[in-house]
DNA sequence: TGTACATCAGTGAACGCGCGTTCACTGATGTAC
DNA sequence: TGTACATCAGTGAACGCGCGTTCACTGATGTAC
């Protein structure tokens, strides 16, 4: 795959490790998480199936360093679009966290597996935590973060995270298909004054 | 298992089906998701592994079942300690999801999983839309519904949901014990006018 | 009340499959002197 | 500049494992007459 426009690949590959990464995820774009084996990921470099051990140590090695990989990449979807205002970073962060579910189901539901990934990892540690701190950044900054308990703030944070996240798995597991197509987390968040009513396209009448 | 007092089941089982339900719901709560397959569940009750084809005709249809069961019991949960008002249906349906969630993580994440259940079975529709049925009739009957849009019902409906869902799924995957032991949902949506006071340790001082 | 027969419920051996891992190996690269 | 050697990276065959399903079967039950 990686290797069709040269096809006599040197013995040694010489970015294996982050070919591999891709192929994972690649593969949990088209073909979903239970088609993610060692050997899939190997074929699909084009390189023999024990050959990822070298990197990873384990399959829970590779899929874990996929899933920091995946963090990474939420945390970017969380950044796109923001300009310089609270209010604009917290609609940023919160379509991002959604839109990147959405657009990496499979991925989006193997960072969140306890099972897969070893969430030791220092490299997933640090790729999980700076995409929590996107949304955690962001309640600080905030209005409603002054309220006189101690801890809002903490729950402040915890509200807008189960929030996206939630909104995030119940669309991508099918569930609230019954419940219409509602794309953007900023239509349902208005009504409790939490966000500025960017869309709220009945009040105009 | 099922027939450790009496030694010498009869060739016929009688409620094979209840039992291989049960029988599924005590591996996920005892071994996991993982350890859930035909065999595990047959050899639970102590019945050949193919018996079960007999009555669910595949794995799948076992799994469909054992989630219908589910979401009966989730039901349950969020009905249990209601008392006859709007708000304390609320809280006891937000408190009820989270858990159950608590209580059956496995089993919750089965009920969630399109790739091991099969949607279109009747009988699931039936528990899933009764459960739904619990946090709708509860956001029809509370203030904030009355905004003048009209989708405010569903979007009400949606938040909560998300809430809930995104609380519960976070905290069985670990994500959210960085954050601390908020085991309370009540005590992360009061500050949004969005429930009744009823926990709020700080403002007593 | 008895008999024949269809149906239902459960058995146990065997099947093929894909999986992650182990193993002895070989090709390529880097380093010490 | 050359040589020896350690290390790194990838190979391919073989392993054992648990899985869901298929198959021919048998025991038990219900029903028609």
């Amino acid at each position: 795959m990686q290797d069709q426009t040269t096809p006599k690949r040197p013995y040694h590959h010489g970015s294996l490790k982050e070919a591999l990464v891709a192929a994972g995820i690649d593969i949990l774009d088209t073909r979903g998480l239970e088609a993610l084996s060692l050997r899939a990921i190997a074929a699909h470099v084009g390189v023999s199936h024990t050959a990822p051990k070298n990197h990873f140590g384990s399959l829970k090695g590779l899929l874990t360093a996929i899933a920091a990989e995946g963090f990474r990449r939420h945390t970017e979807f969380m950044k796109f679009g923001a300009e310089d205002s609270p209010k604009s970073r917290q609609i940023a962060a919160m379509q991002g966290y959604i839109r990147f579910a959405a657009t990496h189901p499979h991925l989006f539901r193997l960072m969140f597996s306890p099972a897969l990934c070893a969430y030791d990892d220092p490299e997933l540690k640090a790729a999980a935590g700076e995409s929590y701190a996107v949304l955690a950044g962001i309640a600080k900054g905030l209005d409603w973060d002054k309220s006189s308990a101690p801890d809002a703030g903490r729950r402040a944070e915890l509200l807008m995270w189960s929030v996206v996240h939630g909104y995030a798995m119940l669309h991508l597991s099918g569930s609230a298909q019954g419940t219409g197509p509602v794309l953007n987390i900023a239509d349902i968040i208005p009504d409790f004054g939490y966000l500025p009513q960017t869309h709220s396209p009945a009040t105009v009448t």
